[in-house]
DNA sequence: CCCGTTCCATACGCAACCGTATGGTTGGCC
DNA sequence: GGCCAACCATACGGTTGCGTATGGAACGGG
């Protein structure tokens, strides 16, 4: 009989965060049908009698979780972004870089994509998406892109991005594998985006 | 109390095939659980031991949608592709417009991506993703890209589909509205993916 | 029109999970 | 060290879905 470890063993009791971290664990492993409450308790050696004195619901800790993604998914990316200094080409750059370790991360983004009709998802991505598209037609309009032009890049670019993402997550042996490749293929990004409009 | 319908009134019996169906437009709806007995069988205005005379098991469906999915969705463009004129420009064109419209119409493709790793999704996903990426190197090296490059370009080519569906999807919201934005947008990819390379 | 094959309905047992109820621990504070 | 609040375990009932068993309906060839 092997009892399950718990987390920390320094801690014998939990927390609600406890809780709100194995939930995104759960989502990035088995989407959004993985939040269930019992697995979970077993997983954190615990039973539901913790769970339901920390969160009502199944519902509210889902919504704990969400809002815990996107504070920390937004704010992280953006955050650098902004206090990066003022050389646009190297501020792409950044982002670039930045934003394709994020999408080989973080699983949970793709997870919730597949559910983006449920209601407690959908405004949350609805407003992540559209953060991470707007920073996205700033930093390419401060590289001097008109509106329009850094607008039609930017989706161009956002796309890419969760391509990458799902690629990465759902048949990774058929990405770029060598560091050499990946450089290259960074590289060959960078300049596909920042290449200068043809007339 | 409302009689669930039956698909087609003319037929009062199912076949196989009407279970494949209803099961593709259940992951297209909910994801791969959504593919459940039950509830399929109240949709369809009949009852599991139809179900179970058609297939062994739920497992069974799965594989049955899945094959059906991957036959369609790789023989009709590649196909469509193959067969085009063997003018490279307008094959690359014939692909990206082709491509963004299954990107917009194919729930299932998303669906599947959340799901990769499920034992029979793996499989199908993998051969999927493999043909579509030899198919876009393949009109790239056609139009005069040495392989390198065109492995660099067929890869965020394919991201930005994987992206676009996920979009058109997910937050169609904050995707391009108008027939004219769409029109300007499909031509920006086009001119981006066939620019010719930086020296 | 009849009879075997094909197809479907119903009833059942089983398992996973949700949420509630209730009583028991544990910990900090005086 | 006692006591209140915070925290957890267990038991229970309800729902949903899987798979099996079994009898009955529908259909088509002889």
């Amino acid at each position: 009989m092997v009892v399950p470890e718990r987390k920390d063993s320094t801690s014998a009791r939990l927390t609600r965060d406890h809780w709100i971290q194995a939930a995104l664990a759960a989502i990035a492993e088995g989407g959004l049908t993985a939040v269930a409450v019992e697995p979970l308790a077993t997983r954190l050696g615990t039973t539901k009698g913790s769970f339901y004195w920390h969160f009502v619901n199944r519902e509210a800790l889902l919504q704990a979780a969400l809002g815990q993604w996107e504070e920390q998914t937004t704010t992280v990316v953006i955050g650098e972004i902004n206090n990066a200094p003022d050389d646009p080409p190297a501020r792409l750059r950044m982002l670039v870089t930045r934003v394709i370790a994020l999408a080989e991360q973080d699983a949970v983004g793709p997870a919730l994509m597949a559910n983006a009709k449920h209601p407690s998802v959908q405004p949350v991505l609805s407003r992540v998406t559209r953060a991470r598209i707007g920073l996205t037609v700033d930093v390419l309009r401060s590289m001097g892109f008109d509106p329009h032009q850094a607008k039609l890049r930017a989706m161009l670019a956002y796309s890419a991005y969760l391509g990458h993402a799902q690629l990465a997550h759902s048949t990774p042996e058929l990405t770029f594998q060598t560091k050499q490749q990946r450089r290259e293929y960074l590289e060959h990004v960078l300049r596909t985006l920042g290449a200068p409009s043809a007339p």
